[in-house]
DNA sequence: GCGTGCTATGTTTACGTAAACATTTTGAGT
DNA sequence: ACTCAAAATGTTTACGTAAACATAGCACGC
């Protein structure tokens, strides 16, 4: 027999309906729908071949309502075209289906006023238990995020003040050891190509950059601001003095080391001979770029269950402080840095 | 005053908790929260006061409950690892949103038998008005797709059967372009580096290559199978061989030409001057490659339209028989081929 | 002054599920 | 056979919303 279904009248089956098919109560088919335990061995085949027998599917919406929960997160995100982003994202959505969680996208294109607030507008049509945002991107302060009340929030890789929850990575140990893996390999300082005003992480690099140089006493040149892309990297390498002058670049993602390399060598610059370049992020790639990429390596994973962690803590008992996890990075040292020429 | 976010008893504010706080029926207070016409302006007022007093949020589950569906597409998806997959669920979740669609992610880990038949099972339990499938990787006969019954369903990048709704990217037509450029340059036959066997995508693009150097009368070379990573066609770039017999390679995507890049210059051969070499793609870095790379384009945001368009046409009337579009595909000729040395 | 028709609001009900409680059946122990 | 507990199943109800229907108020024309 085919599945119909759909039950008189053209709805979708219900229980009511396979339990009138199966002759028995809709608690019954409810029970073999859930626990499956207290139900005898005869009775639950006979309810479950009726199941079959019409196409039954639970009803999410009326689950919803009964249970309170979805089980499901919300991520508000700003872009998919950054490398972290993805790997966050794909990081969270795996943790969260670990834990039993589905995971739904809320996409934001760009960051004015207009757009966050019609985005945090349909959250409150959302079928979703918590959200986490991945800020990146900089809001003006009228934009601060105004969430539904009663909402379970984690922010990701932003400037959050307290009595919120976040997570992030550990940026400016990060930094802290590019600059200092170059200085000690003996170059007399390192250039910096940023990531854009706007994000925090690219902030809190340059920051940590420029703050290490002080510590070890030496003069920070001027950073070269890119926009994250290869191609910005590329543009921003044309724009570092010839010579001896600049002997090591420390590129806040690996996408720009990517354009740097590019731009070095139609400068006639050799990697690592001439110039040591360091990146962020450790992309699958970088250990194929040519040199591989001495690179920072984020652990994205665990970023991602951080975070979910975190949303749990908060979905348990909402009165928690958050812990607000660092995720650890660490040095690759690939091929593209070594001593500078005497 | 503060909201308060949770009605005597602890439970979440209701409608009817905002009703008796303004005075009136749960219906005004519906209908404030829905149209907002046929209320009076002071009635409106004093109810949205009260939401704000009380902290309300509106219940998505009763709401789905009641209107019989949810304004969500889901997403399964086997890795977020691949540009193209992240290219095309960014697109489907951009158009989703755009049709006022929320999109939720299930990734499934590893196509086994087992995880497949887990992941549609949690489907039951979606909050979900229909489903995207993106296979990219081949299953099993025995796993094939167990959905849900009268669950609309698009399966991208798929050998699908009659009967189903699918979208595509038109593999063999940029395979076929790429490899008649090459020819057209002047170039004996192409090498090919593959993609993994259990990808369509790969296998298309395969065959189209071997297609069309049989048209022109070349012998096709043995394809060199890689994993989409750089560093597989890091690896099959070194099993290319040497001197003149090798001219032009044709890689199933960019990443593993950025990867053949590394193994040529390492093996002390120049591009495009020694061999000419074309990706699939059109990755953001791919113009910052070292030469730019030559490469096909697909429209991802195509890709991404057309999907949740067919996903609403079937959301629509479930008999309808899909359209099945073809996603154009495009050469984007840059610097990494020319014709070969005499 | 009295229907007539409209607008604003209230009342009832159903959506599909599952908890809580109620009842029946089963079976083990005497 | 009879008691009693446990297991199996049935009945009632509530979850929060919104459609459908009902009613009250009010302006307007004759």
């Amino acid at each position: 027999m085919t599945p119909v279904s759909s039950a008189p009248g053209g709805r979708r089956v219900s229980m009511a309906d396979v339990a009138a098919h199966a002759g028995v109560s809709s608690q019954t088919v409810s029970r073999v729908s859930n626990d499956s335990s207290k139900v005898s061995e005869p009775t639950r085949d006979k309810v479950l071949q009726s199941m079959r027998d019409l196409g039954y599917r639970p009803n999410s919406a009326a689950r919803a309502l009964k249970r309170g929960h979805f089980r499901t997160l919300g991520i508000i995100t700003f872009t998919m075209t950054t490398y972290g982003n993805v790997r966050t994202i794909d990081a969270i959505a795996q943790a969260a289906a670990g834990a039993g969680y589905a995971t739904t996208l809320l996409p934001v294109r760009v960051p004015t006023q207009r757009s966050v607030h019609r985005a945090f507008g349909r959250l409150e049509e959302l079928a979703v238990d918590a959200v986490i945002v991945i800020m990146e991107t900089n809001l003006r302060d009228s934009d601060h995020l105004i969430l539904p009340p009663g909402m379970p929030v984690v922010v990701v890789d932003a400037d959050h003040g307290a009595g919120t929850y976040g997570v992030d990575a550990d940026q400016v140990a990060g930094a802290r050891k590019v600059t200092e893996h170059l200085l000690n390999l003996g170059h007399e300082t390192v250039w910096h190509i940023a990531g854009p005003q706007a994000s925090h992480a690219a902030r809190r690099r340059e920051e940590a950059w420029r703050a290490s140089l002080e510590v070890a006493g030496r003069a920070a040149p001027p950073a070269i601001r890119g926009d994250w892309t290869a191609r910005s990297g590329y543009e921003a390498g044309l724009q570092l003095p010839a010579g001896a002058e600049c002997t090591a670049v420390f590129c806040a993602n690996d996408q720009m080391a990517l354009g740097l390399y590019r731009a070095l060598r139609q400068t006639g610059r050799r990697i690592p001979q001439d110039v040591s370049v360091v990146g962020f992020d450790n992309i699958e790639d970088s250990d194929s770029f040519d040199p591989p990429l001495t690179t920072i390596d984020q652990d994205f994973e665990e970023l991602g269950r951080e975070c979910v962690e975190e949303v749990m803590e908060q979905l348990r008992d909402p009165t928690m402080p958050s812990r607000r996890p660092v995720v650890r990075t660490r040095l690759v040292v690939r091929d593209s840095t070594a001593a500078p020429a005497k």
